[in-house]
RNA sequence: AGCCCCGUAGUGUAGUGGUCAAUCAUUCCGGCCUUUGGAGCCGGAGACGGCGGUUCGAAUCCGCCCGGGGCUACCA
């Protein structure tokens, strides 16, 4: 109610609303976020928490963040600590609700003694090839194990004995008795519990028994009163055993939903392949502004808005998609466009001497910061004799359509004065240095008596500007689906993706800025201040050009 | 091959038997405007996988076919 949003419900939202009407959860909406902490969240973790926690906020109800930390060996307290930041820093907030399953493990370990006892959970010596061989195939059901029909008291001192360490990893396991012949293969009798003596970041030696996904994962959720658990399509054909674990032990039954994931044109979504990416050395980190990571795409510049209202758009389904990576982008420009201020920067600089302004011409122009923005002020941006414009804003011989800078051309300097360049000083075939006249009437931009100009170029005063180095990105592959191409997916990675310039020049209002403002170049794109920066020493990301229709233009006349 | 899921413009998405000669966004193409070749504004192109059936009427319901995805970890 007082939604202005008219979009249609996606269907889980119909489920939600569904329940209600029935009253199948009281009216309780009940989510959760249940990331592994094995690796960085990345782009498609945003879509599952943004629409967790705004389905949550949406019902008035609640997210838990969970950690699923029941595997020692993959699991570190640096991926949780990562991923707390990042689910914060895009948004979102659980209060007081972090949990871990590692917190219910005591409570997993009596549910399975439960089951055991019922006859429905039994201890088996099989190793691993055998229980895979014995399971059967696609097409072909199962065979039962020797150690089945083991009789509860011996279930029951096995799995003691599992839990007390007297035996070695892979010895035994414990697993569901439910049909070695049904037709999905989850439901042939899954591992519960398997022996893994390793360290957990969270509960240290305490355990040498682990449970497996599909016996803790139900558990959490009904432990927690979650209402609706929202997962991605692959568990679908868990959803049996989930529901056969909950209905077996008679507790509280939350609803599993499935949704396809997220893909990203352009871009490699698993967290195998990134670590791939990271441990290969192939980028910088798990938050090199290359990678779809969050902490990347937060240190890239995009804003935490940008990523939601991305995640927005792309709705929910159950349809195996993949998105354009220009739609992620458009977010990115439309949310920078509205709350960056702007400033002038000269990747490339090209000097410019000015000939009728006196030596020490220093004058100190008002600029508006935003014009999408009247709030964002004013700020004053030195004007002198010797600028810096950009290179490719000049050329000698210019085509038809370049409407930039030419000997004898007219072009208004931004914010600054209608400017016309009279001689061109060079040094062996290169471009040195400009020699212009200003119009001294034009001050401000505007032409004293209407003349039109082409072209507005930025630029900047050569002994006001700070040296900068700038990062350049570009899409981190050369093709739309690198895992659907030939060989290993990093024979396509872009070799453009980072350049880095050195020797930029900056207005000087920049160097006020922090670590992670947020800002535009005029005529060069969205830009943000690196984590690298060290005093006297700035670096700057560009987070994404501006539209460029000329790049087009020029691409098309190739 | 067994089980499960899914098919609406290039890409996503709305649609829940009539008001669908099908929504919105993005993309692409024109034009307008402009002190960012930005932003904005206006216009255009572009889709119901196929065949049957039910019905006065089907994108919506049913059947078959075709196409795509997932499942054979002591991973999650």
């Amino acid at each position: 109610m007082g939604d202005e949003e008219k979009t249609g419900r996606d269907f889980i939202r119909e489920i939600i609303d569904e329940h209600d009407r029935t009253g199948r959860f009281q009216g309780r909406v009940h989510t959760r976020f249940p990331p592994e902490p094995n690796g960085y969240l990345h782009i498609g973790h945003a879509k599952s928490i943004c629409l967790n926690f705004g389905i949550a906020s949406e019902y008035r109800g609640k997210c838990n963040l969970r950690f699923d930390d029941t595997n020692p060996t993959k699991e570190e307290e640096e991926y949780v600590n990562s991923i707390i930041e990042d689910v914060r820093w895009l948004g979102f907030d659980w209060e007081d609700r972090l949990f871990f399953s590692s917190d219910y493990f005591g409570m997993m370990h009596d549910r399975a003694v439960d089951l055991i006892k019922k006859g429905e959970a039994y201890v088996d010596d099989l190793d691993a090839a055998t229980i895979s061989e014995y399971r059967g195939t696609l097409t072909t059901p199962g065979r039962e194990s020797p150690y089945r029909n083991r009789t509860v008291e011996e279930n029951l001192d096995l799995f003691a004995r599992m839990r007390a360490g007297e035996f070695n990893d892979g010895d035994k396991v414990l697993r569901a008795k439910i049909d070695m012949g049904h037709p999905n293969m989850n439901m042939r009798d899954p591992v519960m519990y398997r022996i893994l003596h390793a360290r957990h970041h969270n509960t240290g030696d305490e355990w040498c028994i682990y449970p497996m996904y599909d016996w803790a994962h139900g558990l959490e959720d009904s432990i927690e009163g979650i209402t609706h658990s929202i997962c991605t399509l692959e568990f679908e054909n868990h959803r049996p055993l989930y529901d056969w674990f909950l209905d077996e032990l008679g507790v509280y039954h939350p609803q599993q939903i499935e949704f396809a994931r997220l893909n990203l044109t352009f871009t490699v979504m698993s967290k195998r392949k990134l670590l791939e990416l990271v441990k290969g050395g192939y980028v910088n980190g798990w938050d090199d502004p290359r990678m779809p990571t969050i902490s990347g795409m937060r240190r890239r510049g995009y804003p935490p808005s940008a990523i939601r209202n991305f995640c927005g758009r792309i709705g929910v389904a159950k349809i195996n998609s993949t998105i354009a990576l220009e739609l992620l982008e458009h977010s990115v420009r439309e949310e920078m466009n509205r709350s960056c201020p702007r400033y002038m920067g000269v990747l490339d600089p090209l000097k410019v001497v000015i000939e009728n302004l006196p030596d020490d011409h220093e004058d100190w122009m008002d600029v508006i910061n935003n014009p999408e923005d009247p709030s964002a002020g004013t700020r004053k941006v030195p004007f002198a004799k010797e600028l810096y414009i950009e290179r490719e804003d000049f050329m000698e011989d210019p085509p038809k359509k370049f409407f930039r800078l030419a000997p004898g051309r007219e072009v208004r300097f931004r914010n600054a004065y209608l400017v016309t360049c009279t001689d061109v000083m060079k040094e062996g075939g290169e471009v040195k240095e400009l020699i212009c006249r200003v119009d001294p009437d034009s001050r401000g931009g505007d032409a004293p008596d209407g003349r039109k100009v082409r072209s507005t170029i930025h630029w900047v005063s050569a002994k006001h500007a700070l040296d900068a180095e700038i990062r350049l990105y570009d899409k981190l592959f050369t093709v739309e689906d690198p895992m659907g191409e030939e060989g290993e997916f990093t024979e396509y990675l872009n070799p453009g993706s980072l350049v880095v310039k050195k020797g930029c020049r900056v207005e000087p209002a920049v160097g006020g800025l922090n670590t992670g403002d947020r800002f535009q170049f005029e005529r060069l794109g969205y830009f943000t201040i690196d984590p690298d920066t060290k005093e006297g020493d700035l670096i700057v990301n560009r987070t994404i050009t501006l539209k460029d229709t000329w790049a087009k233009v020029q691409q098309q006349n190739v």
